[in-house]
RNA sequence: GCCGGGGUGACAGAGCGGUUAUGUGGCGGACUGCAGAUCCGCAUAUGAGGGUUCGACUCCCUCCUCCGGCCCCA
């Protein structure tokens, strides 16, 4: 039974979706005007881990990440770059999805962008007039927070304690000092649409009802975005959502992922700890990425640094040798099939448990210490253990590779085959670790240590075990 | 100031009212020609103070402290 911790209630509730075994589910998506950096990395990661369980638990899951391509940031940048607004944004667009698909998230159902829901987005402005929640003033239509029955159903703030935090002058114009911006007047040069209001852009928060009402309905199971979006965003869009339609709940389970911090610090540009995707999968492949985010939980603050980056590397490694050793497992009886059963009841046991991560992997390690002491089993669940590993690291998103030596370094063993000497039958590889066996079986071990060195250079590990030498590639 | 979430061993990070989390690293041992991998063992902990309880890291209160939100932000 899986259950989910709600924003909205504060506690772990059992999940059921609406209707039987469909969920829909939205999750806040990028503003594009930038490159994605580690922290957006996390929050994709940990909602594409959402997903993919989801999926696996057989939910017939529809996902949904809007595209905001018109706002104040992209139009400042670009006046700044001197270019299109709509061309920046369509640009780092681009370099989003290319990052998303290099840190191996799945695709979502549906990618809608602003810019091509304006029709809708002006019908829900107007239906919201019409309601009587919002307000037109001289082209800007304004929410109108005050009619509101009670604010603050996400972030539990009531309007007045909001006002005396806020730190910015407010619009005079406005009938309240939190009503918020559903449409905004153009000002010249910026991008701008037609309205009943003249011409203009949408406000922030009213993109996400207006496409999200229209590709996931009135109501719906799933709601997630990271923490710093409770208020005012979320919040708003409960407003708008409701507003407009008078259904309650708007979303039935609001999910909210933790921040990333490097090095004890929010990242931004002014301390230069600013970490792109691009940046850190130069140093580390996407794997150790999202072991690390893995490793703690979906809501917890995960504090970056590449000191436990490399240690996610490591520690993960431990987990890819038992999938690889148990390969080399000969048929017998052992007592291998119980311990998949415990382990996939564990692992599913943590997962369910809102999506406890770092439970479920430390399942995977106390099962991986069990198998490392058998030699054993039968060929069917070797077969099964084999797939249970490489399946619980798929919902994790970290692809088990296939030994797979790429084509340059292929063709430097061949070299090193020529060099030392050693007839190539079949891969060269094997015959390479069988030339070096028999070597070691003559105590030659200047030349068997000099190829596993030249092997390594190469990108290839030799190891010795007990009857046999594995050979691995070192990855990045 | 108000709201939300934390403070766990060298580090990362979970669960649980009473029994080893887990991983990385360290130390010792086994295996090994060496390296690696692997196994066994060891050490280091629950921010402070109260309370509830037979018993609290786990529940309650106070304090300290950190992070986030209240303009923008994944």
């Amino acid at each position: 039974m899986l259950r989910i911790y709600n924003t909205l209630t504060r506690r772990k509730e059992k999940f059921v979706p609406r209707e039987g075994k469909k969920v829909g589910m939205y999750v806040c998506g990028p503003t594009v005007y930038d490159y994605p950096h580690i922290g957006h990395a996390r929050t994709y990661v940990a909602f594409d881990i959402i997903v993919r369980y989801l999926r696996f638990k057989d939910y017939d899951v529809k996902y949904v990440v809007n595209i905001t391509n018109v706002d104040d940031k992209i139009i400042k940048r670009a006046n700044e770059a001197g270019e299109e607004p709509l061309k920046l944004a369509d640009r780092f667009e681009k370099i989003f999805f290319e990052d998303m698909q290099a840190l191996g998230i799945e695709k979502a159902d549906a990618y809608p962008r602003v810019t091509e829901h304006i029709p809708e987005i002006v019908a829900l402005v107007r239906k919201l007039i019409e309601n009587g929640c919002a307000y037109e003033i001289e082209g800007d239509v304004y929410y109108s927070v005050e009619k509101v029955g009670k604010y603050g159903a996400l972030s539990r703030q009531s309007l007045k304690e909001m006002m005396a935090g806020a730190r910015i002058e407010v619009d005079e114009r406005k009938r309240y000092p939190m009503d918020f911006a559903l449409w905004k007047k153009a000002k010249p040069g910026e991008p701008s649409w037609q309205s009943p209001w003249g011409r203009g852009r949408p406000g922030w928060h009213i993109e996400c009802s207006a496409m999200l009402m229209k590709h996931l309905g009135e109501q719906f199971d799933i709601h997630g975005g990271a923490v710093d979006l409770i208020s005012p965003h979320h919040e708003n869009e409960i407003l708008q959502s409701e507003g407009a339609t008078g259904k309650k709940p708007f979303v039935k389970y609001w999910l909210h992922t933790g921040f990333l911090k490097v090095e004890g610090e929010k990242m931004s540009k002014s301390l230069g700890n600013f970490i792109t995707v691009r940046e850190l999968l130069q140093k580390y492949d996407s794997n150790s990425f999202r072991f690390l985010v893995v490793s703690a939980h979906y809501r917890s603050p995960i504090d970056f640094s590449y000191g436990s980056l490399e240690k996610s590397k490591k520690s993960l490694e431990r987990l890819l040798n038992t999938a690889e050793f148990v390969k080399t497992f000969k048929e017998g009886q052992s007592n291998l099939g119980n311990l998949l059963k415990k382990a996939r009841k564990e692992f599913e046991a943590a997962m369910d448990d809102d999506f406890n991560t770092p439970q479920a992997l430390a399942a995977l390690f106390d099962f991986s210490k069990e198998v490392r002491k058998l030699k054993c089993g039968s060929r069917e669940v070797v077969a099964q253990t084999s797939d249970f590993l490489k399946s619980a690291l798929n919902i994790f998103g970290i692809l088990v590779r296939e030994k797979e030596i790429p084509g340059e370094a292929k063709r430097k063993l061949t070299e090193v085959a020529k060099k030392f000497g050693i007839r190539v039958e079949g891969e060269v590889i094997e015959s390479i670790v069988k030339a070096r066996e028999e070597l070691r079986k003559k105590k030659d071990y200047k030349t068997s240590d000099e190829i596993r060195a030249e092997l390594q250079k190469i990108g290839i590990l030799l190891e010795n075990e007990e009857e046999k030498t594995v050979w691995k590639i070192i990855s990045l």
